[in-house]
Order: structure tokens, then C-alpha cells, then sequence
DNA sequence: GCTGTTATTGAACGATCGTCCAATACTATT
DNA sequence: AATAGTATTGGACGATCGTTCAATAACAGC
């Protein structure tokens, strides 16, 4: 059939995996979540996943660690790229909170996928623990260079960013009349507003 | 088979779907919502959910509907029962929205799945609608009481508290470690303090 | 060119899915 | 007691699910 090598190495193959899955779910949300769906998007025949990944679960955790991993990318990528505000990277970070490509639709039918399945699933569990240690370290060191003198605690902080940040995201992607991220955008000002003064 | 008369009215039968609908979906998560696990779960053959509900996403819509009244109720009733806060009701809000019962990951089970329905669902996100505009007229009747001074719009801080709160839930339900939830309350508290003296 | 390794295929399996529908059992009305 | 209406049953349908596995194709080392 196929006449031109398609052969892949097993890094690029589970690579290009894991690239359709983050599509497919995107695109579909849990409905996206079928093996078949998967390796047809990755133009691959069904059996071909079971090759590069023990089972469905284990492919969804690498694909749950990949797309936290291009969101913690981007945030540090906007912050390097923000020459007005290397003193107080906590801004940039608000100021683009909201960005399109950061935070659509898409996006949430892909996590609500990931979030369902930490609850049950320990392999799901552990990545989930790298990846909020990961984000919650970061900003740690965001918030640290942006409130040198604070003495508040920082990691209490980043939690709290963290959720209201996630918090705003949820409802404003579940919102049916989709209006501007304007409002939602305000309130993290505010919120940043209050947070620099006390620090 | 069955000698007693097992038949009950429309809205009794409903009500009992539903119910089972609920316990499966919070023990279950998303490979609950099953035809014939919610049928098997309420005693009932599989044909009659199909009887009493257009489709099975219609009882989904049903059971969001239900979850989110309990909520509410069970806030108000918590309000209403706290004698000490009458004048600034948000504090009892605070002080028992990690209280076991609201805030278990059995119900982050459900509320994920009906999360995941109601992005692509016209059903659901209508229902969506109408328990976000009661749930949010209700938190700015509130605020209005505990912040009868404040000049803030109301309605944008209804909306910050509810993400902040949706965000630290979210956040504690997926944590693995499963703490007690005294950090997450205390960001809470912290925030309550902030806004009770800006009023 | 030959051989061992392995990436890849696609049919097959048993399980489960949501919905449909003819048959049945119960209830209310006459 | 007969009848009409409907709540209830459970088998059947076609579709899809995740995984397995023997067969095949492509490559590496000799």
C-alpha cells in the first residue's frame, strides 16, 4: 500500500501519538478518547498503540504531561519575551492569563478529560503531582522575584493565584454567551492590584 | 417475577433515575454514566429510562439540575442555621465550603462529567446557565447583606469569590496527598479579610 | 544477500454502549 | 368484569470500545 518509509523511531512515533491524542481531545472532549479515533488521526493503524504504550492510560498520562508542559512553556516564553516587566513577572503572567490559544474551549475539553481521569487513576495521579509541582514551583519563583521584600508565604500565595486563575478559566469556558475575557480579566487585576500593594 | 407492586408515578420514577443517576456518576466518575448501571442501580430495566427521559443526556441535564439545587439548598440552610453571622452571611459561606459532604471528590467525580457535557451539549448548557444565574444572584443577595456599605460591583465579586472557591476545590479534590483542607480554608479566610475591610 | 530484530498492520475477540420495541403487568374508569 | 391507558420489562440491534496477535514489511549488522 504505503510505498514511502514511514517507519518512525519509537520516540517519534509515541511523539506523534501523543500530538493526535492532545487533537482528538481537544476536539472532542471525552468522545475523543478511543484508541481508533487516536491512531486514525495519527494515520496509524489500531494496533500500533499498544506497541509504543502498555495501554490507553498510560498514553493519556504522557499526553496530560506534554500539554502541561507547552502551557508551563508558553507562560515562561511570555514572561522572557515581556522586556517591560522582568522585574515583576507576576504580571505578565495576568496580563496574558486570558490570551487566546491559551485558555479556549478547546483547551477544557482536553483537561476535564485529564482531570477525570487523576481521580481514579494512580498512573494519572503521579502525573498529575509532577505537574502541579512543576507550575507550583514556577511560581513561586514568579512571585518571589516580583514581591522581594514580602513576607507573606509565597507558596500559600501561588496557590491562591493558581486557583482563581483555574477558577476564572472554568467559568469563563463554560459559559455559554461566550463574551469577551474582559470582566474576568479585570477581576485578576484586581486581584494583582491588592496582592503588589500588600507586598 | 415481582409480586409487589412496584410502580410508581412519572415524577417518583424520575426522581428515583435521577438519584441513581448521581450515586453512580459520584462513585463511578464517567464510566458510570451508563444506561444500564444507573437502570441496574435504581432497580429499574434498562427500556424504562428511555420511557421516562427523551434520551439518556436529557436525564444528565436533569441530574446537573438536581446536584446544583442541593448545593444551594444546602447553603442557604447553612446560612440560615448560622445565628452568629446573620448580618454577614459571606462568613458562613466561607467557613463551611470545605466542609465534608460539599466538598468530597465523589462530587468532583459528577461535577467533571457534567463539566465535560456541557461544553458541547445544548441540553446541558443550558442547564449550565440556569444554575450559574441562580447561584450567582444568590451570592450577590449575600454580599449585598455582608457588605451593605460597599460601593464594589457586586456581581464582579460574586463572580471572583466563585471562581476562587471552584479553584481551591478543584485544586484540593485532585491533590493526591489528600491533606486536610486547613491551607485551602485559610486562603479563603484570607480573602474574606481582604474584601470585609475593602467594604 | 542473508538473518535477526522490530515497527507496523488489520482482522478478530469479547465486552459494553444507547436506543428501540413488542410483550406484559398493573391501574383506573366504566 | 371488561376495557383502555400506561408503566415496566428485557431481548434485540447496530455501533463502538480496548486489547490481542499472527502476519508482514522495513531496517541493521554481518
Amino acid at each position: 500500500m504505503k510505498k514511502k518509509s514511514d517507519r518512525l523511531s519509537p520516540p517519534e512515533r509515541r511523539g506523534q501519538l501523543i500530538e493526535a491524542t492532545l487533537v482528538c481531545l481537544m476536539r472532542e472532549g471525552m468522545s475523543g478518547l478511543s484508541s481508533r479515533k487516536i491512531c486514525a488521526k495519527a494515520q496509524v493503524s489500531v494496533g500500533l498503540l499498544n506497541h509504543h504504550f502498555a495501554s490507553q492510560e498510560d498514553l493519556v498520562a504522557a499526553a496530560y504531561e506534554e500539554i502541561s508542559m507547552r502551557y508551563h512553556h508558553t507562560l515562561r516564553a511570555r514572561v522572557e519575551a515581556d522586556t517591560q516587566n522582568q522585574d515583576s513577572p507576576i504580571k505578565t503572567l495576568v496580563a496574558c492569563a486570558f490570551e487566546e490559544g491559551i485558555m479556549c474551549s478547546d483547551q477544557l475539553r482536553a483537561w476535564v478529560v485529564f482531570w477525570s481521569k487523576t481521580i481514579d487513576s494512580t498512573v494519572m495521579r503521579a502525573a498529575h503531582d509532577r505537574i502541579n509541582e512543576r507550575l507550583q514551583s514556577y511560581l513561586i519563583d514568579v512571585l518571589k522575584q516580583s514581591l522581594p521584600n514580602s513576607k507573606a508565604d509565597l507558596r500559600v500565595l501561588a496557590i491562591e493565584y493558581s486557583a482563581l486563575a483555574d477558577g476564572l478559566w472554568l467559568d469563563w469556558s463554560l459559559n455559554g454567551t461566550h463574551q469577551t475575557s474582559e470582566l474576568w480579566q479585570i477581576i485578576l487585576n484586581q486581584w494583582l492590584e491588592r496582592t503588589l500593594s500588600l507586598g
